[in-house]
DNA sequence: TTAGGGTTAG
């Protein structure tokens, strides 16, 4: 092997894309691997017809793929020491010896002492002590007596872990090059170990030239280089290695691995021809009864929105594991259907055949909180602390996630404080709580906390931070802090989000709306929809029809599809009189197809959900529904509520349709209004106890009509009511709203 | 022996 690898490829390193959309247009062979005459001629042909496939993927047609989110980092758990390598502390400390004994170990009667702390890069990397591991080795390469010996394998294994860990480019090529200098003999794992350290971090061109090189390859192999092209966006490249390898040699070394790996990938890029083409590979193999391939064809399947087949093969399993339940269960939630998924979970309980687990109380609390079903949280809750998951992170953190979401922080909080291990996933759970709740300084005090118990904050978390500094009045500096902080502190490049957070501070809050303008433009990144949808609707809120306009036209570029964008330029217009450009955009609207939605509201009362649209009488509680409105309405005017629709109904006449489809209070329509919230509200009113909180969900934005009046209702019932609307829960309670009157 | 793979909480 050439140690001179990396003077030839050091200039074109990470070129991982950063491009919104990644196009494959890459048709070329990416390297060659030789091709073996293959027996039987039935395979054969069957091999050309995945390829056809695979080709016409990487042909020029302009596909399309949606960009994937770089996978998360793993957040492991701090692991105690179970295994039986001395205490922690004498690796702690061999770690601080070397530096006190590096000025004695200049002579060569101290090789035996050499050995020794070799041994201990072993012991430092089993206790996480990583970068203590590649300072001993460095030590070890240059001053001690290893420059030109190489070290036992499992010394470069636990090298490699820490290089992996760490994602230590230098560390990667140092390890790398003594092994190639010192003459170390590689097998084939090490071999994978190698190339593995260059793929996790993000060397790709060296791990494609260490790919070619090495002298054999198994799935292991494959396997690494196929995830790491997938890690690093290179979707085409990717599809092409693993045909490489399915018609290469190895390819009898394609198992249920790197099927399994293959699917996800087309799951991940819902790609359903290809997902489509691997299942007849598998079902041709006989692969497709293997758990883990059939739960990579569940998932691909519903993540391409096709539940039938998704469960088609579900139903095909032998033995249906909790893995396989899960997925399915979470698909058919992926795809809207929450009352399907919870009729799949009842199947699953009491089907026997598996045990449900700590994913599977994630999922169900998820569709529990978009059902705002929190009865049932309730029930799972106890069933959860019945079969012991109440100390279980991901359960405890799906708990903390409901509560935070539904406004009941004391819950959340309880939850919080009695689990044993938190993770920051588990942080970012109570911060984003505090979040949705308005209630930032206590989002900033947690995070304060978890600094303090040395939990390190990841992207999310400075989301929910920043989120919660434009949620509340007065914490605009703060939030700038916080956005500095991420880059000069705790070293994170801010995302697209977090800029449109910063958007969402500048022109929401502060009204100031031409610096966030120019914070957008000079965004060291292409604008995303989100900076640009935070920019519209602080125009919405301060009036402002020019940026406003700016701000539509370019979400119209990047997302013509998305119908909320057009509502609210719709009411940016309607609301300032220029009633002939609404009147444009609706006609824009009716070019591309695009129908407003009826908007609906609904409420969970005894575990049976009731639905709402404007105007509704189908319910058969109406009479006493209306009836409790219109007491509340009139009890109103005594707190000095007008309804402002008496100003401009008349001009509004024309424009609208008759339902309250603009889901603003510009809509026309008769002096009696009955917005389908207030509706749901209505019913929740009489039909639970006087103490009860209320759990409202509706997919259009909220009137601030309807705000308002609800508002007043929260006051004078002594209420508690949620609701969740297209673009956040809104909190009433005594005559405020978490939102602080900006949404 | 050791790696590499599946559902998943923000």
């Amino acid at each position: 092997m050439d140690s001179n690898l990396y003077t030839t490829t050091a200039t074109i390193q990470h070129s991982i894309p950063t491009a919104s959309y990644f196009s494959i247009s890459t048709g070329k062979k990416i390297r060659s691997v030789s091709r073996l005459d293959h027996s039987s001629p039935g395979e054969l042909k069957f091999q050309k017809q995945v390829s056809s496939v695979f080709n016409s993927l990487s042909s020029e047609n302009d596909v399309q793929l949606k960009p994937r989110p770089r996978p998360k980092p793993s957040c492991r758990p701090r692991l105690a020491p179970v295994l039986d390598y001395g205490s922690e502390e004498d690796a702690i400390k061999a770690a601080a010896d070397v530096a006190t004994s590096s000025s004695q170990l200049h002579h060569h009667h101290h090789h035996h002492h050499s050995s020794i702390l070799c041994a201990q890069i072993e012991k430092l990397v089993l206790f996480g002590k990583y970068r203590e591991a590649l300072e001993l080795f460095d030590f070890l390469r240059f001053r001690g007596n290893f420059s030109h010996v190489a070290f036992r394998s499992v010394i470069y294994d636990k090298l490699v872990s820490a290089c992996v860990v760490l994602r230590s480019i230098h560390d990667v090529k140092s390890v790398f090059q003594h092994m190639v200098e010192t003459g170390f003999e590689f097998d084939q794992y090490m071999w994978n170990r190698v190339l593995l350290m260059h793929v996790k971090c993000g060397m790709m061109v060296d791990a494609d030239f260490l790919f070619d090189e090495m002298p054999r390859r198994n799935e292991s192999s494959w396997n690494i280089m196929i995830s790491g092209l997938v890690d690093s966006g290179r979707y085409a490249e990717a599809f092409h290695t693993f045909l490489l390898m399915w018609e290469s040699e190895d390819s009898y070394e394609a198992g249920t691995r790197i099927f399994t790996h293959i699917i996800c990938t087309t799951a991940a890029l819902e790609l359903l021809p290809s997902g489509r083409q691997l299942h007849s590979c598998v079902l041709k193999l006989g692969l497709s009864q293997h758990a883990h391939v059939s739960n990579a064809l569940i998932d691909m399947y519903c993540k391409c929105g096709c539940i039938e087949e998704a469960w088609w093969v579900f139903a095909e399993m032998p033995e249906k594991t909790v893995v396989a339940w899960n997925t399915i269960i979470y698909g058919y939630a992926l795809n809207g259907h929450s009352e399907e998924a919870l009729e799949v979970y009842y199947e699953m309980r009491d089907s026997g055949t598996a045990k449900m687990d700590h994913f599977t109380y994630s999922i169900i609390l998820r569709i529990f909180s978009r059902l705002a079903s929190s009865e049932s949280v309730r029930q799972t809750h106890a069933s959860l602390i019945r079969n012991g998951f109440a100390a279980d992170i991901v359960a405890s953190t799906s708990l903390i996630d409901f509560y935070g979401k539904w406004g009941r922080m004391n819950y959340a909080r309880n939850v919080f404080d009695g689990m044993p291990y938190k993770n920051i996933i588990s942080w970012n759970a109570l911060i984003g709580g505090y979040r949705n709740h308005g209630r930032g300084k206590e989002a900033i005090q947690a995070f304060e906390q978890m600094i303090l118990e040395r939990m390190v904050p990841n992207h999310v978390t400075f989301l929910s931070l920043l989120g919660a500094c434009s949620g509340s009045a007065g914490l605009g500096s703060s939030g700038w802090e916080f956005f500095r902080a991420m880059s000069r502190q705790h070293n994170m490049k801010p995302r697209a989000m977090h800029y449109a957070c910063m958007v969402e501070i500048m022109a929401g809050r502060d009204g100031l709306l031409d610096e966030a303008y120019y914070f957008i433009k000079n965004a060291p990144f292409k604008p995303t929809a989100n900076m640009w949808g935070a920019l519209l609707t602080a125009c919405r809120f301060h009036g402002n029809v020019e940026v406003g306009k700016i701000a539509a036209e370019k979400l119209f570029e990047i997302a013509p599809w998305k119908i909320g964008d057009y509502i609210v330029l719709l009411n940016i217009y309607i609301n300032s009189g220029r009633l002939d450009e609404a009147n444009k955009v609706l006609e824009v609207m009716n070019r591309r197809g695009l129908k407003i939605p009826r908007p609906c509201s609904w409420i969970e009362i005894k575990r049976e959900p009731h639905m709402f649209e404007f105007n509704d009488r189908s319910h058969p509680e109406s009479d006493r529904v209306y009836g409790e409105i219109d007491r509340l309405m009139r009890l109103l005017g005594k707190f000095g509520y007008v309804n402002p629709l008496e100003k401009i109904k008349q001009k509004l006449k024309p424009l609208v349709p008759d339902n309250d489809s603009l889901g603003d209070e510009e809509k026309g329509g008769g002096s009696r209004r009955y917005h389908s919230e207030k509706l749901a509200v209505g019913l929740g009113l009489i039909s639970t106890s006087k103490s009860g909180s209320l759990q409202v969900v509706q997919r259009h934005r909220m009137c601030t009509d309807c705000h308002k009046v609800i508002k007043l209702i929260a006051l004078i019932t002594g209420r508690v009511i949620t609701l969740r609307d297209s673009s956040r829960f809104h909190h009433f309670q005594d005559g405020d709203c978490s939102c602080g009157d900006y949404w």
